[in-house]
RNA sequence: GCUGGAGUAGCUCAGUUGGCAGAGCACGUCCUUGGUAAGGACGGGGUCACGAGUUCAAUUCUCGUCUCCAGCUCCA
């Protein structure tokens, strides 16, 4: 049986029996989506959970009653008459719409009918396993302006086993949520109410795995042939006019003045790359130009799309451009893509879904730019043998994009890396080289990121890992616990001698017990707890505590041997 | 920005049909000096999100604002 074909007529069954408990509910549309289900209702008072609770009951009945979807085609003009006597007004703005021809209709148990291309399960006793999930506000048409309908989400499985093993998933995630374990591990914590919605605040442990992280993509950048750089936060509104910013993007800025004089704080960091590439005259021999920049920028993002550190007002991005010759286009593509993955990989995500974003209404450039730009964008994608979906309309202003989604341990996509071709903005700006013949030409600017945000990616790391971090991004690697003061010198020793081996390592040397001391770091997901007493200073060891392994636990270890293993395992990112 | 739900101690949450504000954890002091997931005693901590209104009296009722949550719309 087809999932999507069930819970579509799942909804149906969701709609009928809200059309048996509101008569004069109206009837929007309702599709299956890639959980489950929902419906659209036009009805003036909201659905309480109670009313929920209720509808279930109602679409227990119905299936019990195993009724039949019975599929008729009429004509357009019968089936307008039959939607307006109806007063289901949605409807009939729908068959409006359709071609003039004949309209399948899909009528269950007595009463219901509804407007359907189908196709639906045999009969209702055929669904199995469903639930009702939310109730929430959505757009007839997802237009802004439209009157707001009332949205019930559902799904619906082929059996409860895998009904429960998705509901059980939904509570795994609220349990990994970066929101609560970000905050809960002293890693990060937004104060709305005090600093403003959507900025971030990394205290000392998300600061120090923040640093790992870009420490780890500075590295990697200048060993690629990157240039780091470092561009002001406010900079002249005329610069923001120039690359179109201004006009395309105004509500979202954040200005301030000097001496009359409109600024704006940056909420992008390539007008000053820009910039820097034209300080100075730049030859052919000199391209591809790559700079970097862990950049931090800030959008007024509206109130009601903020969301943990997925999406905020302030962030960094690991941003560069890349300003090339035509003939060295595809190259660099192919480059970031194979970064793209490396990166991806070594912090633990190996699952991706590609799409390439073609030309939006609301943009700037000629048609043969944006064609040139696009090509190479699906070119790159194709000789890497990389399977992709393309999404009309969906570019950046200046040029077509390529989006890399990872996805987490429960199968989530997380929007992060881009790259965006861009024959646009060096028009603008005018951008130059001097070719072999020591003629002007324009270059090709590349936009991309690797990890997006590192606020997001932050998040999705949290989320990923369920907050155990690996040992090379563990904030805490070690915790040192003395049984008692007497051994505090040898702990110490043991510590220095870890730290000189660039582990990140602290002593718990509080008055509480060691049972409570290894609670906390457990909770706390230190990677190791390294115990000493009597019985380890005597014999220069330490008795080793791996996370997780509960009242097992190795013997005493001469631990000069085990940092070596450590700092060989952190050197391959595990 | 829109629809709906919510905001009580640092955290998780009780509670008041309008009349002195509660617990556990966390925090502080003291006792305890320990062998692999919470040792004990005592103590401090609150403009019940904020602002107005109704009332003898508002954390509780009404309105407004801010913020969060589930979605919608948006995401250079």
């Amino acid at each position: 049986m087809n999932l999507d074909t069930l819970r579509h007529s799942c909804s149906h069954v969701m709609a009928q029996a809200v059309k048996e408990l509101w008569p004069q509910v109206k009837l929007a549309i309702g599709p299956a989506i890639e959980d489950g289900f929902y419906y659209d209702f036009d009805k003036p008072e909201p659905f309480t959970d109670a009313d929920l609770l209720a509808i279930e009951k109602a679409m227990q009945k119905i299936i019990t009653q195993n009724e039949i979807f019975l599929r008729q085609e009429i004509s357009k003009q019968d089936a307008l008459a039959l939607f307006k006597k109806n007063h289901e007004d949605y409807k009939v703005e729908l068959v409006a719409k359709l071609p003039d021809q004949a309209i399948s209709i899909y009528r269950t148990g007595d009463n219901f009918l509804d407007l359907c291309r189908g196709p639906h399960i045999q009969s209702t006793g055929q669904i199995k396993a469903f639930k009702l999930l939310s109730v929430a506000g959505a757009y007839w048409h997802g237009i802004e302006t439209n009157p707001m309908l009332q949205r019930i989400y559902g799904t619906c499985f082929e059996s409860q086993q895998e009904l429960d093993e998705h509901l059980k998933n939904l509570e795994e995630a609220k349990f990994r949520d970066h929101r609560k374990l970000g905050p809960a591990l002293g890693l990060f914590d937004i104060y709305h109410e005090e600093a403003g919605a959507g900025f971030v605040f990394y205290h000392p442990k998300g600061a120090l795995l923040r640093m790992i992280i870009e420490d780890y993509e500075k590295k990697e950048h200048l060993k690629r042939g990157y240039y780091l750089v470092t561009t002001p936060h406010l900079m002249d509104a005329g610069l923001w006019k120039k690359s179109g910013h201004y006009d395309y993007y105004k509500e979202n800025m954040y200005f301030t003045s000097e001496e009359g004089k409109e600024v704006v704080v940056k909420p992008m960091n390539c007008p000053g790359h820009i910039l820097i590439y034209q300080s100075k005259t730049r030859s052919y021999k000199d391209l591809p130009i790559r700079l970097f920049e862990l950049g931090t920028v800030y959008r007024k993002e509206k109130a009601g799309v903020l969301h943990g550190l997925l999406r905020v007002r302030g962030f960094t991005q690991d941003d560069a451009h890349i300003f090339c010759l035509p003939q060295q286009l595809e190259a660099e593509i192919k480059g970031v893509i194979d970064f793209v993955f490396e990166t991806m990989k070594v912090f633990g995500f190996d699952s991706v879904g590609i799409e390439l974003s073609t030309r939006p209404e609301k943009s700037i450039g000629t048609d043969e730019d944006w064609q040139k730009a696009t090509a190479a964008l699906e070119q790159a994608l194709k000789e890497k043998g990389l399977a992709y979906e393309v999404n009309q309309g969906d570019g950046a202003f200046y040029g077509p994009k390529i989006d890399i989604k990872l996805k987490d341990a429960l199968k989530r996509t997380w929007q992060c890396a881009t790259i965006q071709c861009d024959f646009a903005l060096p028009k603008r700006f005018n951008l130059s080289y001097i070719d072999a013949e020591g003629k002007e030409q324009q270059p090709i600017m590349l936009h991309r990121v690797l990890l997006g945000s590192l606020e997001r990616f932050i998040g999705a790391l949290i989320e990923n890992y369920k907050g155990k971090l690996p040992l090379w991004l563990s904030p805490k690697q070690i915790v040192i616990i003395p049984i008692k003061e007497s051994v505090l010198a040898y702990a110490q020793k043991v510590k220095a001698e870890c730290e000189d081996k660039g582990l990140r390592v602290n002593i718990d040397n509080r008055n509480e017990t060691l049972n409570k001391k290894i609670r906390e770091a457990e909770l706390e997901n230190i990677p190791y707890c390294f115990i000493v007493g009597e019985r380890e200073a005597q014999n220069n060891t330490v008795s080793i505590r791996e996370k997780g392994s509960k009242d097992k636990y190795a013997d005493p270890l001469e631990y000069v041997f085990f940092i070596q293993e450590l700092v060989k395992d952190i050197k391959q990112h595990k």
